[in-house]
DNA sequence: TTCTAAAATTGAGTCAATTCTGTTTTATGG
DNA sequence: CCATAAAACAGAATTGACTCAATTTTAGAA
């Protein structure tokens, strides 16, 4: 039987969640000490490093948590694009930033974009990329379906036209959490801007 | 007269640059301990960070060394662009990246990148992102330049066009430098690839 | 040349992430 | 029920970036 010790383990590891979340959101990242996490979540600085490689995985399950939240939500408006294709890509990085704030602070932000830069090859940094991947594939599958509706040309490269939108907004959504003023709205409105160069190249 | 100690600090700057660039490359950023640095350019702990406001800083004075190098080089490109729209960008981008490898190695670049998101309001994050300004605004300068030679149309957004290809052209350069295998031919073939979509849609 | 205030340097000390080693807990075979 | 190996835990020790109070060096006036 598997029952006492993996219990243990999946709560052991939901109290770290939870506690670190907690701190991070309070203190920030860097303000958030180990010890406290260690502390709070009812558990030694050692058992912490036994579930997560460093401090950056611990940020990495919680921001994965988020992202999943976000490709969830996204996977309506593929089912059912706006009849028009500015709307519909406007939709879906609509939905994209407005959840992007719900449970990361912009520091939190900061410090994964930062950590799955600077360690590509740890769990987070896999997991991150994959997110990314997995972004794309969204706003790919978007295009191929406002192929089918016959709103977007056929001759068009939608794996680079992915691609580029998804580089795009992701460049600019960095932009916006480096910088504490940036307000979603105007966000949102830069990247309409972009992509109507690209709408007006695609559309039927 | 500013003599004696103005020399002095220059010197002390070149050589603190010059032993955290050799460090950088021969041990890795994370490898290369501050206190190593010091003893190679001859000065304390203190010194340095009197110099620098912290490791990161000092990451900051190379990379800048080597983005102005080549924001210079692709001035001759801005003024006398290739008679073609798609030869136009891929020759800019081309000089960008096949620069970049010079002075940096790819882990000192992901280094920077993190930085520069992790502390986007330290000397270097700020220098960091004056310098992704300055290559936005050297390719809008190129965009702008092409519709003159009437090589563009002139209706296009060319602010809105030349963020979304440097948005696009720095991410497939950030997914480049986090993959140890990623070769710089493919790169340029990828953005030339995401490129034709836009070139297209403004060409004349 | 000598003196003094300002500027710069120094390196031991602090702090927090990460590692390591000995101890405790759990599962399982006899 | 007990013995034992494997798994997990605890927290003291290590490590390396960064700080700060004390000392040294420089510029310039007398």
């Amino acid at each position: 039987m598997s029952g006492l010790r993996a219990r243990q383990k999946a709560d052991r590891h939901r109290r770290i969640i939870e506690a670190a979340a907690e701190l991070f959101r309070e203190a920030g990242y860097e303000g958030a000490k180990i010890e406290t996490i260690a502390a709070q979540a009812e558990v030694s600085v050692g058992t912490i490093y036994n579930y997560y490689q460093n401090k950056g995985d611990i940020l990495g399950a919680i921001v994965s948590l988020e992202v999943n939240e976000v490709l969830n939500a996204g996977q309506g408006v593929v089912a059912r694009p706006p009849a028009n294709v500015g709307d519909a890509l406007d939709t879906l990085i609509g939905i994209y930033i407005e959840h992007s704030l719900h449970y990361l602070s912009k520091e939190m932000w900061r410090q994964a974009m930062a950590i799955s830069t600077q360690l590509p090859d740890s769990p987070f940094g896999q997991a991150y990329t994959a997110l990314d991947r997995a972004l794309t594939e969204q706003i790919r599958a978007l295009i191929a379906r406002l192929q089918v509706l016959g709103l977007v040309r056929q001759d068009i490269d939608g794996a680079a036209l992915g691609e580029l939108i998804f580089n795009n907004m992701n460049m600019m959504f960095i932009e916006f959490v480096k910088s504490d003023e940036a307000r979603i709205a105007e966000l949102r409105a830069a990247i309409r801007r972009q992509n109507r160069i690209l709408v007006a190249a695609i559309a039927v």
